[in-house]
DNA sequence: TTGTACGCGTTATCAA
DNA sequence: TTGATAACGCGTACAA
């Protein structure tokens, strides 16, 4: 073996103490970098660690400690590349910080979702970033039972907990007036259906149709609002009962739905925007490839992924992580 | 305080064994459902842990064991979809037989991806599944001295290392014929410049660049192959001479750099496949959206994300990990 | 069936 | 400047 040479062999305190013949707490203040320490002796076991390729027990070192530099991050999926944009940023704003991620999917299933915080509360995680599938006042309350700071992202959970995403109420009503002062004579409101056994109520849901209704209703339309789902909207498609004279807008929850809704469209030779409208939520990446340019609402991912990372860094450091709602944008596309 | 209520104190074998009058031993046989225990004394210490709100401390039991149940994935980014979805399969699979993931991105940067790797060995991980952007003799070298089991994904890092992924190789020469059977007497090769600081020449960019030069030269074509990044070819567009008459296929080594090509051929008003043709590499999901359909190369996703578990999961149990290719097809859209 | 004691690798406290 | 020792929470081998 040469010198330098990389080794496999699991090398610990114990052996370069015994091989520098000094003690535990001598090769931690070398290691670690603690005062109280010959600068020679400091030298010696360095060398020695380095040569023998020592490499810190971090389990065992925040067993010691109690703090993991990790935080935990839920989400439903990647698939939906809101969520992998969001998983990503908040991956680069924790690593300039010296944190890392421990990445758990829930498939929008509210018991998937409870266990994967069982076990990035027993991982001992110093935080968590979620979008969270369950909420309420119980819900709430359990996650203050994990004793970790956890904030959430575009899911409201509770309205005393931090909490980082925009006004998806506004977002959506001033989408719909937008829609509207084009001259729309309908709007038709599509959730997503996430199948069975999946949460369907989602925080973010019901914002963006309240602002939908009231929208709406505060218009000069008579046509009263109509909220169905992705499966429903395109049985209606099919049953020609979406497009019955009037002019019409469908509006969707999210661009994932939207991007389906206009490939259903474009299957049945339906034209966007001369047939019919068609607007989505979120402004994915992945828009910049489609044609016709989809009308949604635009906000800062960077921005959310960053302050959410701020907000439980700040919890974690015991101050009050605090909700922030940052600002959201039309985009006016060409769909509508 | 109910009883049931969760308490948000921690609670460790200590306090259940203080409360319970029993040893720490007993409430192990108890907690990890061991033999050799009253059933009794186990339901009331099962009983007193419930109430306690026990959760079980992972790192200590990871320290405790050496294994931690968990698998480092390391990939570049999120963002190129081929990346979130392979994340995905990989997080399904690991979690139906009981594994975790703890997820690094490396931003094709081979020191942050050595620094990944350095993490997720601190970890003490069971196992790592990476598409690499390292590779070569010493890196595998390197990988070994981790004493973790490491397979690739994708780029292959040698010979002797586990490796998923198809033959990039017969796949791209596969599409190049087909390209060639539809008349194009030219074809440009473009692969994706990552910017400074990145990796560029990776495993699978060499295979497929070869597989290009391979079917060009045994073609009937005059033309020698011609392989630029991205944005050589969009200067070329700009400068006018990528379409000198000749009938001109752009291939490209990923969808990712095919769409957007196929951007900056529709701000340039150039007719695809009328004026100039176009193939990608992947057979991303979001193809599905995009218009007109992009003539690319497909491969099962989710057997890959399986089978480097599979993989990985073998050598972690002692087993040889083993590689494997997967099929490939040419899916002939509307481009070519 | 139950208890004891040691080890996992590190940090932290107190003496020396 | 250094060393010894007790945590951290759990697993395990052995003894009772």
């Amino acid at each position: 073996m040469r010198a330098g040479e990389i080794v496999s062999v699991k090398v610990t305190f114990k052996e370069i103490s015994e091989i520098c013949g000094v003690s535990l707490g001598t090769v931690d203040r070398a290691i670690n970098n603690r005062p109280g320490i010959h600068p020679e002796t400091r030298a010696r076991i360095l060398e020695v660690a380095k040569q023998l390729g020592y490499r810190p027990h971090l389990l065992a070192r925040s067993l010691a400690t109690g703090s993991t530099m990790t935080i935990g991050v839920v989400v439903p999926n990647l698939t939906n590349s809101f969520f992998s944009e969001l998983a990503e940023v908040i991956q680069k704003g924790a690593r300039r910080a010296g944190y890392y991620v421990y990445l758990m999917l829930s498939e929008y299933d509210s018991v998937e979702e409870m266990e994967s915080l069982e076990r990035l509360r027993s991982l001992n995680v110093d935080g968590i970033i979620m979008t969270s599938v369950n909420r309420g006042r119980s819900f709430d309350a359990y996650l203050t039972s994990l004793a970790t700071p956890v904030v959430s992202v575009s899911n409201r959970i509770s309205k005393r907990r931090a909490w980082v995403g925009i006004d998806d109420y506004s977002a959506t009503r001033d989408a719909m007036r937008f829609v509207l002062s084009k001259g729309y004579e309908r709007i038709i409101f599509v959730t997503e259906n996430r199948g069975p056994g999946k949460v369907s109520n989602l925080y973010c849901d019901e914002r963006r149709i309240r602002g939908y209704k009231d929208a709406l209703q505060a218009s000069a339309l008579d046509a009263p609002p109509t909220v169905v789902s992705d499966d429903a909207m395109l049985a209606m498609l099919d049953s020609g009962g979406a497009l019955d004279g009037k002019r019409t807008c469908i509006a969707c929850s999210c661009d994932e739905v939207a991007l389906n809704i206009l490939n259903a469209l474009r299957t049945r030779g339906i034209a966007v925007p001369a047939e019919v409208g068609l607007t989505g939520f979120d402004n994915l990446d992945q828009l910049e490839y489609v044609v016709p340019r989809l009308t949604t609402v635009a906000y800062p991912m960077e921005r959310i992924g960053e302050e959410a990372f701020k907000s439980v860094l700040d919890e974690i450091n015991g101050r009050a992580g605090g909700s922030r709602t940052l600002e959201h944008l039309i985009v006016e596309g060409e769909t509508v």
